[in-house]
DNA sequence: AATTTTATGTCAACACATTGTCTTTTATTT
DNA sequence: AAATAAAAGACAATGTGTTGACATAAAATT
């Protein structure tokens, strides 16, 4: 009874499959499940990345960003850190990406008027217009991704997507509880 | 009657949802559902990326290599091409992660037995030793990004990725259908 | 058997993603 | 007001991803 310290972390789930005798094929499960999630995310991704150029013409983060820029009550532009926060790239990242994007015209940059600091990144007319032509692609681009799911479907499935997302993005906060001290 | 052929494609759940007079606001969002998923895509496998290399340390690419090289029934290693194939991306962007994790030892290339073209990949010993010592990391990591999930929940979700990732395969195989005779 | 086609993997160029470093501007402290 | 700290974003190095071009080996054709 005293050397049970060191085991693998109780898992209530598991030991209620135990219990009622479920076996041990379904039981090791509960370990792979999550990582054929995990693993499925990183297919699908990869996936989406790939048809994504192919059906649409863009890579996902210059659909994101024009997308981003595209919504209504941005015409006057999104600051460039809350557009890394909206997107969830590093501004390192989102720097190169709209140097290309600027470079072909559809987005500018512009000083922040309160904050010389900052920019402000907006649609250029030949971008607003671009984005406006790639509608009927992207529609039909959903249409075919989800096929073959209903519209409960679809939801559940974004559902449950948001949900992970936060469960992942909790991860980090964790970490670095006493980050205010670190530096000493 | 005569002049509604052009209008957007019927959507027989959207006629649905008319007929049973639910507001158009739940009606814009048949689309708009379609845009947050993919969006919410894009944004959970960047979350992924990150997290991943935070908390185990690798890249979500080399995580799945070292994983697959790992699975019982692959010590003699893979095929480049299955290795591909499996993970979803390019053999030239796979040839980069191999050279990187070729350069750490984790992992080696031996041609083919049988066909000198091919190669198999497979792990070092180092490389094994390095992957088990990964395996608190990753269920640790696993069990914090599952943190509000019943076991239920995460089959469900896995399920629907499942879906996703077959609908948007599906879609390249629709644009060659006479690939055949493409050359001439 | 010789030729052509296809399969396999590597190299090169570029886009996208990370961290680390730096400059400039703003905010805070003294 | 001067000094310090923090925030914003641009630059560099490296890893990850794409397509295009290529060499070599195997398969198919003639």
């Amino acid at each position: 009874m005293t050397n049970l310290i060191a085991t693998e972390r109780p898992d209530s789930r598991l030991a209620a499959l135990l219990d009622k005798g479920v076996p041990s094929m379904a039981i090791q499960d509960d370990k792979s499940v999550a990582n054929r999630l995990f693993f499925r995310l990183f297919q699908a991704s990869n996936i989406l990345q790939k048809q994504t150029v192919g059906q649409v013409g863009l890579s996902t983060v210059q659909w994101a960003v024009l997308g981003a820029l595209s919504r209504k009550g941005y015409e006057d532009g999104i600051s460039f850190n809350q557009l890394t926060e909206y997107l969830i790239v590093s501004r390192q990242n989102l720097d190169g990406v709209l140097k290309r994007l600027e470079r072909d015209d559809h987005v500018k940059r512009i000083t922040h008027p309160d904050d010389k600091r900052a920019r402000l990144i907006l649609l250029t007319d030949k971008g607003r217009a671009f984005w406006e032509s790639l509608q009927p692609k992207i529609h039909e681009f959903y249409a075919q991704g989800l096929a073959n799911f209903t519209f409960d479907e679809t939801v559940s499935l974004l559902h449950y997507l948001n949900k992970f997302q936060k469960d992942l993005e909790a991860i980090a906060m964790r970490d670095a509880p006493t980050a205010e001290h670190e530096k000493s």
